[in-house]
RNA sequence: GGCGGAGUAGCCAAGUGGUAAGGCAGGGCUCUGCAAAAGCCCUAUGCGUCGGUUCGAUUCCGACCUCCGCCUCCA
């Protein structure tokens, strides 16, 4: 079966095709973070489905290039930066870092690119020309706008990723006055002038000084790293209208008549969650930073595994109890991969395939890692049978072994922490083993306490002691 | 008001036109000097409600109820 993917586009699950026509390189843009706070766990979400989708294509053989682009310019930093009397440097850098930080504690591999908003500026005056010359842009008092009905009238499609009736678009609260300007209420801004609150986030334009929109940054910089049409798009649901489908127009509408050609060939949204039960929101005490969590104790992989636990199309509900039975569940995943490696010793085979194959049927089918984790869990299940039994070869289990380490280059959330234990913990445990055999049994707990202070748990099987991290 | 998504055991969550994966929690058991460890076993006659189609529906159709998202800068 082939692998295959929910295309917002044609709101249906299709056949993953790469535009490559070697069939091997993949374009992937993910809509990154806008860096004005510390990341919370709505927005790891999404980043984190993203990283499935890539390592899944990376398992499946295909060559990813993968960006991810960094928001470093927008209302709310340039509020926060006037506010702190900051530069615009320095505050997006700390929470950019911190994004970073975060990324790497939720195991994301990094992307191939991470393109600030800031740094292409050029690519983004020059994208807005083409737009200017294609007629698609006009000028009011120094802020450039993206004319839906130039666009329409030229025949090209506003509305590709949802039904979209703009005469029925509610003129809500959230249209601001700074927005009176605009021919019609959908259009949008591709450059904005620059006004008194900006402070000194600025930049020279053909239109006089001023900064870009927000959307025209994510189809600035896509194009210039992945080609003016690449294969994957993915962002939050809630990008999906006006921003994914502004950058679509910006895109296609850049393009000169005769050479257009589709931006993105597969749109993918993740859904969004809800932290217990409820919308995350600051009043409800509901809303947790990745930092937030960390300090409850808990860590990366247990977040990761957690938020990689349901299916990206459906709203999850986060909870700090399901955070709680990941690290039980991980932990079941930890023994079992142990007792392997102990079973497997020096022995190495070739990937056993009977649990890969379903896996790769589960994730191909448009992510089904809840499919894909049962099918880890009914192997585990059945490899401690076997191994209860002592039914298992050190070449079997050195075949499940390998094959769990190719599912784990897509979920990657094996333990990491589980060393060797050091001489010093071996020897404590031998002396424990000493005063067991000798049925000093005070002196055998009084050991096992000093173990676990040192942050070593023993456990004794009928084939002898273990020890694995406490 | 418009568009879209979802309702499966205490909780989370797959799935299928033929009678319900998996995880957590809970219960039982095994191993053990002990176990706080680990493993095994058990746990939905039921899949929001009411109709319809069908030999048969949780799965298809219709209505209804409830929840959620988007509708101009929120992942």
């Amino acid at each position: 079966m082939a692998l295959r993917f929910f295309n917002t586009l044609s709101r249906s699950v299709q056949d993953f095709v790469p535009l490559d026509p070697g069939g091997k390189r993949v374009g992937m843009y993910c809509c990154g973070p806008t860096v004005y706070d510390f990341g919370h766990i709505g927005n790891f979400r999404t980043f984190v489905f993203a990283d499935l989708v890539r390592r899944h294509l990376e398992f499946r053989g295909y060559q990813v290039t993968h960006v991810m682009n960094i928001t470093d310019v927008e209302d709310k930093i340039i509020r926060r930066v006037r506010e702190t009397g900051e530069t615009l440097a320095d505050y997006t850098g700390r929470y950019e870092s911190a994004f970073l930080a975060d990324c790497e504690t939720l195991r994301l591999r990094a992307p191939h690119h991470r393109p600030r908003a800031t740094d292409h500026i050029g690519p983004i005056i020059g994208l807005i020309r083409r737009l200017e010359a294609n007629g698609f842009a006009y000028v009011v008092d120094g802020s450039v706008y993206f004319s839906i009905d130039r666009y329409r009238g030229a025949g090209r499609c506003y509305g590709q990723l949802l039904n979209l009736d703009l005469e029925q678009l509610r003129t809500g609260e959230r249209v601001r006055n700074d927005e009176y300007a605009k021919e019609a209420v959908a259009d949008f801004a591709l450059w904005k002038a620059r006004s008194p609150e900006d402070g000194d986030v600025f930049w020279p334009s053909p239109w006089g000084e001023g900064r870009p929109g927000w959307h025209i940054e994510c189809s600035a910089m896509s194009m210039q790293l992945l080609g003016a049409s690449f294969d994957l798009h993915l962002g939050g649901e809630d990008l999906v209208f006006p921003h994914h489908e502004d950058e679509i127009a910006q895109s296609e509408g850049a393009a000169p008549e005769g050479e257009r050609r589709p931006f993105v060939k597969y749109w993918l949204h993740g859904a969004h969650l809800l932290v217990e039960g409820k919308k995350m929101s600051k009043s409800l005490g509901n809303f947790f930073t990745l930092r937030d969590l960390l300090e409850r104790g808990f860590s990366g992989r247990e977040i990761r595994y957690l938020l990689l636990s349901a299916h990206y199309r459906d709203s999850f509900n986060f909870t700090l109890d399901g955070l709680a039975g990941a690290r039980t569940a991980l932990g079941r995943i930890d023994e079992c991969v142990a007792r392997l490696r102990e079973t497997a010793g020096n022995t190495s085979d070739e990937p056993a395939t009977s649990l890969l194959d379903r896996f790769t049927e589960a994730l191909d089918d448009d992510l089904n890692v809840s499919a894909a984790w049962g099918c880890v869990f009914d192997w585990v299940r059945d490899l401690n049978r076997r191994l209860d039994a002592g039914a298992l070869s050190s070449a079997a289990a050195a075949a499940e072994l390998a094959a769990w380490q190719r599912i784990d280059t897509v979920f990657d959330v094996a333990n990491r922490s589980e060393a060797i234990a050091p001489p010093e913990i071996l020897a404590l445990v031998e002396e424990r083993q000493a005063a067991r055999k000798a049925r000093d049994f005070p002196q055998a707990d009084v050991l096992r306490k000093r173990l676990l202070d040192a942050g070593w748990l023993v456990e004794d099987t009928p084939k002898g002691p273990r020890v694995k991290r406490a």
